[in-house]
DNA sequence: AGGAATACTTAGCTGAAGTAATGACTTAGG
DNA sequence: CCTAAGTCATTACTTCAGCTAAGTATTCCT
């Protein structure tokens, strides 16, 4: 039993998205902001990549990595060198630092999401068990 | 079956809502905004509302409900009234304009994820139909 | 070798949120 | 009843996170 038509199902699941997007961004209480906790993510379980792949992983423009990474650089949470075969390229590593840093946050990140979670029905969490590869599918695509 | 464990979910299903809002910015093609266009649905749903209760429904801080409003007050899609009862309200209605612009602009906003949805087998999207009211839930809690 | 293409960076803009302070009005206490 | 405190909206300014355009360094192709 569909909630909602089909022609609705769109428009309902973006305004979730959105609302439920800024409510993590106010929800959240960390020192790294949201696209450097990402990153730091993104290199923790890809390894080393370049800024370029960071940016196509991310879809964002390079500049915007740059910022980020230059962010990360900064606070020593992540080391940047210049590519060995190809010298334009700049290839960004997370550091010992930036591990114990994403571990840390990585927490206190998603505790209010989880929390959350944790008082809905197994039924619920089952649900969204089932769509956040989905969500993830789309945000892809 | 669950893809995640437990502790992974509250991360995974953080990630893909960061990215497919991004996603759905980046594909939305209109002239309002998103803000804009979610606070035109709520009065067309509710009625006229005052600053505060759209500032409410969309937690968000007043200045930037107020910001809003200015907005569509601009292009001729609300009206502002001074409260009757407390002099200080400023009450928000939609006109014929608002509603002509919000039925014209759902459509095209919401196309992209439509057409994104259509691709999805029948069993995918009646998950997402099913996890769209727990998302909202969520936001809301 | 020289010109086109690629990878990142720099500089500056915009949209959409936030806080702090102000003005207008209402409510409550003495 | 009148003053003090509180509330609603607004104004002014800041921050965050994306963008484009243009610049620099390097590589690839003929």
């Amino acid at each position: 039993m569909p909630e909602y038509a089909d022609d609705e199902l769109a428009a309902h699941l973006r305004a979730a998205i959105m609302r439920l997007r800024r409510r993590l961004v106010q929800e959240t209480d960390s020192e790294l902001s949201i696209p450097a906790m990402t990153v730091l993510g993104l290199l923790h379980r890809r390894g080393e990549q370049t800024v370029g792949q960071l940016a196509a992983a991310e879809r964002v423009q390079p500049p915007s990595m740059t910022r980020t990474v230059t962010c990360l650089e900064r606070d020593g949470l992540v080391a940047r060198r210049q590519g060995e075969s190809d010298r334009r390229q700049v290839v960004v590593s997370i550091t010992e630092d930036g591990r114990t840093r994403l571990a840390a946050d990585r927490d206190r990140r998603t505790e209010w999401l989880a929390r959350r979670l944790a008082d809905l029905t197994p039924d619920e969490r089952a649900v969204l068990d089932e769509a956040a590869p989905i969500l993830e599918g789309l945000a892809t695509a």
